[in-house]
RNA sequence: CGGGGCGUGGCGCAGCCUGGUAGCGCAUCUGCUUUGGGAGCAGAGGGUCGUGUGUUCGAAUCACACCGCCCCGACCA
């Protein structure tokens, strides 16, 4: 992409109501807009993150077994007096009135449309387990939106839904979303700790809220530093055997939200040296719930007994949008954004230091040429600006390379490739920087 | 929902107290010079001062109401 062609609204000063880093740099580098209280417009630059960290969640959702499907954000207000919790939810739920009088509310969550579709086929134990999933746009009517899209109102979140016939495999279905989590947030470069959460009226140990450790998380949690290094499930984990070892080894040590924390259990199961009190961000939770929806709106199957049951549930969300932010508050530094090879926008940056001079140009026209003909996504800054600005600009949205091509490096027949994370820089011939990302 | 604050060109702000031709920096456009870490000079364009009502000869400025947004706290992917 040509950056002098393309849409990429960058700020040099600092939007005077953002507070936290993230929120800063995403409305510096030109990933969002804010159009109302919560609610962001996503430009070129964030939305093309949004959409990798989407596609990591699905590509992982699904190598879990899950089967993803598409809820509308509307739903009727019935369903949600069918389950009981049209009053319970408040004034978060957003309600609107269509022509006909007819009540809708924008989906918050979506466990009572799920169980609507399940218990509409799904009648034999034969067909569990099965678990629903989509990645949908949420609203919910926060009374304080804050921090970007940190917490905003509408909000693109991953949803899944288990189905199971009793609660050893409801179990089992909740251990491979806790494995897919562990594994997603890796791919995008992220440490992320399961947390003991508290799981109210049903009980029992079966729900884990997922940090990122960031100083400006929103949450104090505390834990065991040994977590931190615990290896991620690979890439060829089998999700038909039994991943109830991987989850206890990581509930075996202590880490809880401030929620549920308890000093002294933290102080006699965890030795001094590695008690670790700090901030997190929670990008995703895990609950098991059993029939709380199903009994209410009767979801049953008949088990190989012939006697109908109520099945059992569990729902799984990631805060899709949410990641975006999170990623950023765990990987920046003073002049920009830096992103994680796997959700960067753009693999690299391509810097042309001296825009109508013919032979840069032509030189840079080609290594465009080159990398994206090896399959790389370039961002090709074009444009007439002065090198200073451009190096502040490309530091600022953060790809994790850039290719600087100047009249001087091209003298000696050499251009500049740089580490955004690092900063360091080498000096190679456009061959060796397109051989160097064709690999 | 309690407490506080702010709405003035795209962004950041001054002007308001004490009413009298709407200003500054950045950005934008044109020209020239410049070109390896957010250039210089010269010129130009762009604003119903959030909305409404009132007071006044006259309102960005005073009063009232409304709308929007932000911050702190209690709650949430």
């Amino acid at each position: 992409m040509r950056l002098s062609r393309y849409f990429v609204p960058l700020l040099k000063e600092t939007p005077s109501e953002a507070q936290i880093v993230s929120h800063r740099l995403m409305l510096r580098a030109g990933l969002i807009r804010q159009e109302a209280a919560g609610i962001y417009a996503w430009l070129p630059l964030g939305f093309r993150v949004l959409r990798k960290i989407e596609q990591i969640v699905r590509e992982e959702m699904n190598r879990a077994g899950a089967v993803e499907i598409l809820m509308p954000t509307l739903q009727q207000s019935d369903l949600w007096r069918e389950s009981g919790r049209y009053d319970a939810y408040g004034p978060e739920m957003l309600r609107i009135t269509d022509r006909h009088e007819r009540e809708l509310v924008y989906g918050p969550t979506n466990e009572e449309m799920v169980t609507e579709i399940f218990r509409a086929y799904v009648k034999s134990y034969k067909s569990l387990p099965l678990n629903l999933y989509h990645i949908q746009w949420k609203f919910r009517d926060e009374v304080r939106p804050r921090f970007g899209v940190m917490r905003g109102r509408e909000f693109l979140m991953k949803d899944a839904y288990s189905f199971d016939l009793d609660q050893a495999t409801a179990r089992r279905s909740y251990n491979r979303m806790y494995v897919a989590y562990l594994r997603a947030f890796d791919r995008m470069g992220l440490v992320t700790i399961p947390m003991r959460a508290d799981t109210g009226p049903i009980g029992g140990d079966l729900s884990h809220e997922f940090h990122v450790l960031a100083d400006t998380g929103e949450s104090q949690v505390y834990l065991d530093r040994n977590l931190i290094d615990m290896p991620v499930p690979p890439e060829t984990i089998d999700f038909g055997g039994d991943l109830d070892p991987i989850v206890q080894q990581r509930s075996a040590l202590y880490a809880a939200t401030s929620d549920v924390h308890d000093q002294a259990r933290f102080e006699a199961e965890v030795p001094e040296e590695r008690r670790m009190s700090t901030r997190g961000i929670e990008v995703g939770q895990v609950f098991y719930f059993g029939a709380k929806y199903s009994t209410p709106m009767k979801a049953t199957v008949t088990g190989p007994d012939g006697k109908d049951v109520p099945v059992e549930m569990g729902s799984y969300g990631i805060g899709v949008s949410r990641l975006v932010a999170a990623i950023i508050e765990a990987s920046h530094d003073d002049a920009g954004i830096i992103w994680p090879e796997p959700v960067a926008p753009f693999d690299l940056g391509l810097v042309n230091l001296k825009a109508g001079d013919a032979k840069t140009d032509a030189a840079c026209g080609d290594l465009y040429a080159s990398l994206t003909r090896a399959g790389k996504d370039v961002l090709y800054d074009d444009t007439a600006e002065r090198p200073g600005a451009k190096f502040a600009g490309m530091d600022l949205i953060g790809l994790p390379w850039q290719v600087v091509v100047g009249p001087r490096g091209l003298e000696k027949g050499l251009v500049e490739v740089k580490n955004r994370k690092t900063g360091a820089k080498e000096e190679l011939s456009a061959d060796e920087v397109v051989n160097r990302f064709a690999k």
